[in-house]
DNA sequence: TACGGCATGTAATCGGTTACATGATTTA
DNA sequence: TAAATCATGTAACCGATTACATGCCGTA
């Protein structure tokens, strides 16, 4: 059975696993649980779970090693295998595909778009809100030195720099479309000179 | 059962049959395929089979109702009912939450900062490519007359504008990286003066 | 030593994806 | 009329989410 073989086919949350482990040397599914939520977590998250049943798929592939404690819980620590790593590196050398949006707000906007004006405008404070929100969190992590920013617990320079053009894309965007909206009710003691 | 019931809890596909088919009147499952392709599914896309299953969920719900033919294929037209043209529309009205980048070419960069410059520069030379073609797709869309661009089949104006900033980001980002990472081999002929 | 939060797992369910299968309709 | 494409569905599998359950450890 070869790396390169497609049959393979692990999804993005093994390779997350695979990656965050090869990064760090080893660790639990705690551990992965610390280290994803202040990096990737950023801008792919899952529950919790996960992060206990995929590395048993992976170590049953043969892409992790497994120790498990003598004591009380008998947990269990994980570590990249040679196989692992080149199955991890093979994933990154493959080009990745066109990525989609999947906003959620996006889409209640698609629908929203042709219902009462108010709506659409409820949606957009929401939006914009959130996505202020997520810029200053951005900001503030940008501010740190990189020591801090970078490696398995950090967010990477590149990354978050994606991060901020989106959340300023998005701030942009649901601007405009606030702007552009009218009022429910425009006050009918307004005068509109001609 | 009320609708107002959090105990339902459709999915987003769910939302997007409900809908187009509220937008459309009413259509077969191959109709939603051809609505999904040219509207939603710019940036929101799932298997064609999904258009078979959901409406038999919603159906069963009550949120649709459905006709079959007598004829041979007895193929089956949905449209939507008052109960599902209310849960429609509890769905719009409620916030959407923070939308996550979930970008496969991110993640992959994400573990590829730490290795050699010149993955991350075919990475980014593809995302490039991949972005400027969605680009192009979006800038000719945008040229069409409202009647096209609006409605089920059309993307939306709102929308639309959407994916052009969120094209424009990407572009932008993948760019500077590009022009950022060193080549892997820089010619040893040349000479650097002090 | 009792309690709250941290840490570590398992089980059940379900939506989504892939693969399979075949009927109608157009066109060469 | 054969081939190609359009159209319509089903079945099996699997990753992901939710819910359940409980052990450790610091501190009041």
């Amino acid at each position: 059975m070869n790396v390169n073989d497609a049959s393979q086919a692990l999804g993005p949350s093994s390779y997350i696993v695979l990656g965050l482990l090869s990064q760090c040397g080893s660790g639990t599914s705690y551990d992965l649980k610390r280290w994803a939520d202040t990096s990737v977590g950023h801008f792919w998250t899952f529950p919790r779970s996960q992060l206990y049943a995929e590395p048993q798929r992976l170590a049953a592939l043969g892409f992790l090693a497994e120790t498990q404690e003598d004591s009380g819980r008998r947990k269990r620590t994980y570590r990249v295998t040679a196989t692992g790593q080149a199955a991890l590196q093979d994933w990154l050398s493959q080009p990745a595909g066109f990525p989609e949006l999947r906003d959620l707000g996006l889409l209640k906007l698609f629908f929203a778009e042709q219902g009462p004006p108010e709506q659409v405008r409820l949606l957009a404070a929401e939006q914009l809100a959130l996505h202020r929100e997520r810029l200053a969190v951005y900001q503030a992590l940008s501010g740190l030195p990189d020591s801090a920013a970078e490696g398995p617990s950090g967010f990477g320079r590149h990354t978050l720099r994606m991060g901020f053009l989106y959340e300023e894309a998005n701030i942009t965007f649901w601007t405009e479309l606030l702007d552009s909206t009218p009022l429910s009710q425009p006050p009918a003691t307004a005068s509109v000179p001609e």
